[in-house]
Formats: structure tokens, sequence, C-alpha cells
DNA sequence: CCTCGGCATCAGGGTTCCGTCAAGACGGCC
DNA sequence: GGCCGTCTTGACGGAACCCTGATGCCGAGG
């Protein structure tokens, strides 16, 4: 775990200065920002492989933060925030954020969850050869082709695409929104119903159970994720 | 892995340095272009072994880029790029593109799209692979000629062209685009009736039973497929 | 307790897409 | 010029698909 490269993003001198030092403890090769537009500017240059940041910022919304460095990177964001309601909190994940710790907060988890950011991040998806196996489920995304239990399951071109982004983004949160755009396009962001539709119809091809789904999960008020 | 250039072209200083700088890390040899223009004459005289190249470019079209380099070079060209939506993934694609990444994208993800990218282009037709047999049909792709029950079947040139592709890229699904584009060339992409008027005429020469054909198959709205 | 919003499921109708046949259009060759 | 194979284009039946509305369920909030 030594030699990871972490973006630290905090207004406040003592408790970056705090952060910085453990993280340093712990290996980690580690930058500071103090505001949303050298944030913004550091993690263009120099590529971090996590950003810490905390929401309350004295030039910007951290939220504005999230999607400019989601304008071009998935490099994973965890978010550090004071506010104990879960508000923000489905504000910053549906940004793009991918982690959440709220203050006060143990260094220990800190630590765990920025390890599992990177941990998650690291996975490679050769998109040119990818066979993604999951559970009975087997999808060929060069082929544009899924196995169940070893025989071919017939989609139509929509449920091909939507069930191609999903496993493109597994494991991770897949926004009700970026979804609708990258199958139907622009202009249909707001048509959820396409959403249940689908993703019922892929349930019943694809899940044993489909009332009780183990990889086309919903995440109620934020979007779907694919499990694997 | 190491040794293999790499020529850079995105007009965002910091997204170009943060990408210089991984590749570096990851052991290529990086070139940069900040615009159309030069990007041109940098992948004429450096010879790179791949291009990544930004779509949104400040003085000519990122399409008309590809155009160019094509217009010479077979180097393999990954593109970038800020839409959500297929569109222009399709154009670029056709325009002679090799593969495709959208921001915001995972930076392990790009890395081995470029591998990728260099292993393909690296890796020539192997003349002892020329000879495709599927089943009681025999395709020798470097004689041009099909043996249905070892007796030759007799093709059009279209049909030839067609069934060439299909067989190159067998296994894998072939878009209605691609196939139009590689048999009638540019500018032929929409002329869908074609692939049904010559898929037809293929299947009823070369598959046993044309209705419900084991080795031409139709992937609806996507694109056909040849299978072993 | 009732309402309300989000999710899951089902079914039908309009539309698109595929496969097929066949008639012209085109071009090479004698 | 006439013949012949090939390519293009049109028409049409049937199947598959996409959208949409209706309904029921569940949990949150008043």
């Amino acid at each position: 775990m030594t030699g990871n490269r972490v973006l630290v993003v905090d207004d406040e001198p003592g408790l970056a200065h705090a952060l910085a030092i453990t993280l340093r403890a712990s290996g980690w090769d580690v930058a500071t920002a103090a505001d949303g537009a050298s944030a913004i500017t550091s993690a263009a240059s120099r590529a971090p492989d996590v950003v810490l940041l905390d929401l309350g910022l004295p030039d910007m919304s951290g939220l504005d933060v999230i999607t400019a460095i989601r304008g071009w990177s998935r490099v994973p964001i965890v978010v550090l925030s004071a506010r104990q309601h879960g508000e923000d909190k489905v504000d910053a994940l549906d940004a793009g954020a991918d982690d959440y710790v709220t203050k006060p907060f143990a260094m220990n988890e800190l630590l765990a969850r920025l390890r599992a950011a990177v941990r998650r991040s690291s996975v490679p998806d050769d998109a040119s050869e990818a066979v993604v196996v999951a559970g009975s489920l087997t999808v060929d995304l060069a082929r544009a082709r899924v196995l169940r239990d070893g025989v071919e399951v017939r989609l139509t071109p929509t449920e091909w695409s939507m069930l191609e982004v999903l496993v493109r983004n597994r494991g991770r949160l897949v926004g009700r929104r970026q979804l609708l755009q990258e199958v139907w396009g622009p202009g249909y962001s707001d048509e959820t119903h396409y959403l249940r539709v689908y993703s019922a119809q892929l349930r019943r091809k694809l899940e044993a159970d489909p009332a009780h789904p183990r990889h086309i999960l919903t995440q109620p008020g934020l979007g779907y994720t694919f499990e694997v």
C-alpha cells in the first residue's frame, strides 16, 4: 500500500496538516489543496490515486468540485463532511463521489475507506476482450452476448445497451440520469419509468429470482448497480 | 510494455499533463500535441505506436484529424471524448478510430485499451489461420474461396467482401455501420437494406437451412456475427 | 389512518426492423 | 448493340420491439 498518491482538499490548516502527517505515516504520498480551484488543477496535473475532499470549501461548492473532476476522471473521491444529515450525502454520491465519511471520524476508518476506494478502482477494465462473470451469469462485452448457466440469453437492443452500461460500471452506482443518457440519449433524463421497465425485463431474463435480484440492484432514489 | 511511443493530443493542459505523467510512469514514451495541426505533423514525424486523441480540439474537428492521419497511416487511434451518448462514437469509429473511451474514464481502463490497441496492430494476420472451418463450411481468406461440404461455392465480389469481414471478426459482433463501411465504403452507413439482401444471399448459398442459420447470425438492432 | 411518491409488474398498440421476392439499373464482354 | 451477371432499389408480410398507461406494493410523512 505504499507509494499511492492521495490529494487532500481541506481549507482548515490544522485538520489538513493532521491528515497529511497521518497519511504519510501510513505510506501515502500526500498532496494538499486548500480551495476548490487548486484542487481541480492539482487533480488534473498530479493524477492522484484517490481524492479526499472536504465539502466545506471557501471558494466553491464541494459538489461543483466533484462535478468538475468527474468531467474527465474516474479517480475515486472520498468525501468528508460535517453535516450529520443524509441530504448532501445523497447529492455527493449522485454527483460522482465514491464514499462518504462524516466528521467526527476515526482515523482508522478513514484509512480503511481510502484503501478500499483505491482497491476498487484498480480493477482493470480491458473492454476489448472483456468477459465478466457474475455467479451463473457470463457477460461478453465484445460479442454482445449473455450466458446464463451456460446457455445464451437473447436480449433486445435496449436491454443489451442498459446491461452494457451497468456491467462496464460494475460494482459502482450508475445514476438514473447517467443511465438514461447513455442508453436513450440526452433529453431522456427524466424518463425514470424506462429504467423500471427494462430493469424488470433484465431481471426476468437474467436473475434466478427476479423478485430478489442478486446482480441488478436498485439503489432507491439514486440509480442501479451491477454486482458481481 | 516499455519503449512504446504514444502521441497524446489534448488541448487541456491539466489533463494532458496528468496523462503524460501517468503514461510515463507506465513505461510509455510520450509526445504531446495541443491542436489538430500539430497532432498531424507530429504523427507523421514521430511515427508513434498509438495515438490518444481528444475529440474536443480548438482548431479543427477531431474527426478530421482521424481522417487526415488515416490518409497515410494505419497507426491505432484511441479516441477520448466527453460526450456521453454513442452518436459521435459511431462517427469516430467509422472515420477510422480503433477504440473509444468516454470521459470520465478510469486510468486503468485507458492504459488497458492503449495496450490492447498496440497489441492488435502488432499482430498481423497469420497465413496459417487464413483457413477458417465452421461446421461443413471452409473459408479460405487468403485465396478468397469458400467450400461447402467440400465443393466450391461461387460468390459474387460483394458477397465475398461481406463474408470476409464477418469471418475475420468471427465470434465477434460486427456492427451494421462497420459492416457497411468496410464492404461498401464510407457514405453507405445507413443503407441497412443492403445487409438484409446480402445476408440472405449468403445464407442461401452457405447455410443448410437458410431460415435457421447456424453461422451467419443476426443480432437485432446491432449487427451480424459469424459463428464457427 | 390516510396520502403520497417511488418501485415493480403486466399488457396492448403503434412502430420499427428483418427477411424475402422481384423488377429495374448498371457495366463488362463478346 | 446485345447478352449476362451483378448491384441497387422497391414493396410487403410478419415478427419483434419500444413506449405507455394501469395496477399493486411498500415505506415515509402528515
